[in-house]
DNA sequence: TGTAAACTACACTGCGCAGTTTACTTTTTG
DNA sequence: CAAAAAGTAAACTGCGCAGTGTAGTTTACA
């Protein structure tokens, strides 16, 4: 009978979870199914059982960790709280998302393949794109209600968006730089909310040039 | 005695162009010695006669693309000219620099390397971000001057440069996108330099809200 | 309790690659 | 031209790894 579990999705539960550590910690190639298969306590036989090939593992990762971190990121407008308001809260929940630990060794592991392999990342690199999408009907719809002026929302939500990535994305990939401390993201919120207001803002909601 | 230039000489050009090449095209484990020497006509035991190892030759490499590219960013301020046309030059400038070819697979070569083995290139890295601090002067000097008012000029620099980087350069890194068009690359820095007008000009210089 | 399915240890194939060795040829230079 | 310096081809060492085959053990379940 089964105790907790059957027996097999136990296994299949350490492979995954020890495959996510691996390839997290060192990426596709440098990761062997040897390795794995000692974290997770498993022979190397049944993980392929489980999976194909190495490929085949990495992909059914990738694609789980990108779905799980990207589901949420929708942005309801509402006409009744001041713009600025709104877009303070946008921010701080994709700084949130981004300053996870998480979310940068997954952001880390999916980016270092994708530069040398496309074919293996292409479908999760897809998937995050469309992830922040969310501005942009925000946007779209600030804008229709006439509170904003924006003729190319796309390019607004990105613009947006590169305001935050800068400080609180590139140089934790790249750089191995710490995530920004609360005050730091604070200032940084602020500034890439003003900066969006001063250009994108009717001429009512337009005022204060701080900094 | 020398046709044009001593063999060795020669040998070693090869051997780097090669290498050149090929690591931009597959990155560091992906590329071969054997595949190098190949493609360099040159036996391989030449290319350990001049470099010590597979490492020794990347990091080389590396570093010397590195500077070539990063050598050209500095952007004197002139009082005489408008904010407007220098801000224009210096996103040109730059987004003539992203839009390279070999930038952009220089920059793919390095940068995949170092999400995964960070010690091969941080030397590498860390030049990279050193010249983008050719903005940063031409603000603080702006600043000075009264025609701009910034008080964190660091954070200025790199937010202009995300309003750029994040067309021109991440997509193109990630998505394999092509490089924006000549009238996309006009909007992106007119966009690029009112937003940031509209919020680091002093009152003057603040004007029409064109998206 | 008996059988099928899943897991295990471990040896093994096959491959690619970094780096070396060797025996030999070409280029440079005094 | 002769010796030294540099290059060459090809075989070889040693290693790590993806993936398989096997023979035996454990777990699920009827």
């Amino acid at each position: 009978m089964c105790a907790e579990k059957k027996l097999t999705e136990r296994k299949r539960e350490n492979i995954i979870e020890a495959a996510v550590m691996e390839f997290r910690a060192s990426g596709f190639s440098a990761t062997s199914m040897d390795r794995i298969a000692a974290t997770a306590n498993v022979s190397k036989r049944t993980i392929y059982n489980h999976f194909a090939s190495k490929q085949i593992l990495f992909q059914s990762i990738a694609q789980a960790l990108c779905d799980q971190l990207t589901q949420v990121s929708e942005y309801p407008y509402d006409p009744e709280i001041p713009l600025r308001t709104q877009l303070h809260a946008i921010a701080e929940q994709e700084m949130a998302m981004l300053t996870t630990a998480e979310f940068i060794s997954t952001f880390k592991m999916i980016t270092s393949e994708s530069l040398v392999s496309p074919e293996l990342t292409r479908a999760t690199i897809d998937n995050f794109q469309e992830s922040s999408l969310g501005v942009v009907t925000w946007i779209k719809q600030a804008t229709k209600d006439g509170k904003l002026s924006v003729s190319d929302p796309i390019r607004a939500g990105k613009q947006f968006l590169a305001l935050i990535e800068t400080f609180a994305l590139w140089p934790q990939l790249y750089d191995f730089k710490p995530v920004p401390k609360k005050s730091a993201q604070k200032t940084i919120i602020n500034s890439a909310v003003e900066m969006f207001i001063n250009t994108y803002g009717s001429k009512t909601s337009r005022k204060k040039t701080s900094q």
